[in-house]
DNA sequence: ATAGGGATACTA
DNA sequence: TAGTATCCCTAT
């Protein structure tokens, strides 16, 4: 497959920093084989980034005051040091020894692993098939109800759209089915943000889950290396680089044994027993003997003609100068009329606007740069 | 996905 | 009410 997009690069780059178990080196590699992705636009980016590089450096040595002593360096980096949660800057445990600062930072490490913001593919498939798919499903017009139904349909050929058992889930449309979905009928997109970024932590968690419970086997894995060197400045490669050029060529860090959560942990892949399904039918044709006792009936699509739900959709958005700057930034960089690899490359900025936003504001702006 | 143009909300 | 900003639809 060639990836040629940088809204791609940027999407399977930010998702792959996340994951622990990747090691640096592949990770390197990966970023070489891929268009540049600015660590600039992402804090997960920036953040995954410097983990990255402070677990690459605990890893590398055998006694504790030079593992330390790396460790210290790394965490000084004025390109990384900003970028490091606080926590990590946690004064020394009484014991002061460095064996036992050491421990300690790994600990705070791992909490800062865990505490990775989810990326932004897992928030778009929790929004589609995870706990966040009611929500979508009861504010999605009838186009994106369309696409769901696609997309359900491609993922039950082989593996059935999951979520999770929800105590409170609905089992028919009507009635109390909706309640939850009503009370945040605030609707919009801006609405779904909110959403996810209150399920962030257990994003978080069953990302961290997933990761330490995910086989070896398939994450030793090698990429081919491209030999190509970019030259950009702001680089994510060129970074990663500078910063650990002794990572090259190692394997995978063998102190993940640190980390492991102890238990048993389901592979993503693999069917949750105790998963219900959720099928976005139209709601025709479907006895309850058509359904297995898995199954369940998202609510069925109503055209959404009420007035609340009109009004709130023509209330214009004002622009920030914030968003204006960095539009024009991102047309600067990427190029007039890529709309997509703009919207993607500042996903905090433009979460809110649409690429065809981008393109209508653009136009906008143009016009007074004309005058 | 993107461009173009019309519709609509908002402001002075 | 005219001008502008933003939204939305349609064609490519």
């Amino acid at each position: 497959m060639s990836i040629t997009s940088a809204a791609d690069a940027f999407l399977i780059v930010e998702f792959v920093i996340g994951n622990r178990l990747v090691p640096h080196s592949v990770f390197t590699s990966l970023l070489v084989s891929l268009p540049s992705v600015s660590p600039h636009s992402s804090p997960r980016l920036r953040t995954g980034l410097a983990l990255r590089v402070l677990d690459a450096a605990l890893s590398d040595c055998v006694d504790a005051p030079a593992l330390l002593h790396k460790a210290m360096a790394v965490l000084t980096d004025p390109h990384l040091a900003p970028y490091f949660p606080q926590r990590l800057f946690a004064p020394a445990t009484a014991d002061n020894t460095p064996a036992a600062a050491v421990a300690n930072l790994k600990r705070l490490l791992d909490v800062a692993w865990a505490s990775l913001p989810p990326s932004t593919l897992e928030i778009a498939a929790d929004r589609i098939a995870g706990a966040g798919a009611l929500h979508t499903w009861e504010n999605a017009d009838h186009a994106l109800r369309s696409k769901l139904r696609l997309l359900s349909k491609l993922a039950s050929t082989n593996h059935p759209v999951m979520v999770p058992e929800v105590d409170n889930a609905p089992q028919t449309h009507g009635g109390n089915d909706s309640v939850c979905a009503q009370e945040n009928d605030k609707t919009g997109l801006i609405k779904q943000n909110a959403e996810a970024d209150r399920s962030q932590e257990d994003i978080t968690r069953h990302q961290q889950e997933s990761v330490q419970g995910a086989p070896n086997a398939q994450l030793k894995e090698r990429l081919v290396t491209r030999t190509a060197v970019r030259g950009k400045d702001c680089d994510i490669t060129e970074q990663i680089e500078d910063t650990t050029p002794h990572v090259t060529g190692q394997s995978a860090p063998d102190d993940n044994k640190n980390h492991q959560v102890t238990g048993s942990k389901r592979n993503l892949m693999e069917r949750n027993p105790t998963a219900s399904t959720y099928e976005w039918g139209d709601g025709l044709g479907n006895s309850d003997a058509e359904r297995s006792a898995t199954k369940r009936q998202l609510p069925i699509f109503k055209n959404k003609t009420e007035p609340s739900s009109t009004a709130a959709q023509k209330t214009r958005k004002t622009w920030n100068e914030i968003q204006e700057k960095t539009l024009l930034e991102g047309v600067e960089k990427y190029g007039k009329g890529n709309w997509k690899d703009i919207k993607m490359a500042y996903p905090d900025v433009f979460a809110n606007r649409s690429t065809v936003d981008l393109k209508d504001k653009f136009k906008n702006m143009e016009r007074h740069m004309c005058v």
